[in-house]
DNA sequence: GTAAGTGCAAACGGTTTGCAGCCTC
DNA sequence: GAGGCTGCAAACCGTTTGCACTTAC
């Protein structure tokens, strides 16, 4: 049976207010700061059920650590900018449609995607031009 | 200056020899089974250096480990079997004029993008019904 | 001959886990 | 009060790195 703790309101309260991707260590500190620690072991654990749970979304950066945030239930993408972690949400079926084409194309079944932008937005982009 | 060493022939050669996504550590297995043992910093050095020079591809999977395949130069996707491995290279360029468009739409610049279809295939799913 | 390449083993960094004590229900 | 939850520290595991030795050119 599932507990509410103080950790895990903690952690869920924050990631409400947090719309970017964040990695468990990032939590994790951002958690202690705020004067409501939680062990990282709790952090990773919780987030993992999360993950499972479907409430939080995972994506997996290039050195293969795991960046998290609470999203929407159902399955989408994100474009994501890689120098500040803004994150939007992405909608429409563009993706999906290409994924069930291939798949029936290719006689493969039970086909999963994953599909993610990652680029500079416009205001990161404008502040290099600035000079800095 | 780059040299040729009878490491790196020899892991050019099983990778040309081998069709599907490897872990560095099953590569360097391979080789040492094979007869023509190279050290695994090697195999990771080396295929740090053919990933940056565009001479495999290099696939992220869902515990963070490094997938590796030799493959045509270029941008491309894939469809993997998530039970024996077989990669299906993709054509086309749907996900590029998606990734292209939605990067307009959000004032993005400098978009990078990764999509990767994981499924069954064909001889796989059938083989589960066959009763093993 | 020399500088790039190699192997070993140690270091690394994110993540997971064993366990004793804590706290929710 | 019982069993899930937590924190700590140790273990894990894929990957990277320092260094002395080797080898391609």
């Amino acid at each position: 049976m599932q507990r509410m703790t103080r950790q895990r309101a903690a952690l869920a309260e924050l990631l409400d207010a947090t719309p970017d991707f964040r990695s468990a260590q990032q939590l994790h500190q951002m958690l202690a700061e705020s004067g409501r620690p939680v062990g990282l072991a709790t952090v990773y654990r919780t987030l993992q059920a999360m993950a499972e749970a479907g409430d939080v979304d995972v994506l997996r950066i290039e050195d293969g650590e795991a960046l998290y945030r609470r999203c929407a239930h159902g399955h989408h993408h994100h474009l994501v900018c890689r120098e500040c972690g803004t994150a939007v949400e992405l909608t429409g079926d563009v993706v999906e449609r290409w994924a069930t084409r291939i798949a029936q194309e290719h006689d493969f079944v039970e086909v999963e995607h994953t599909a993610e932008l990652v680029g500079t937005c416009r205001d990161c982009a404008a502040r290099r031009y600035r000079g800095r």
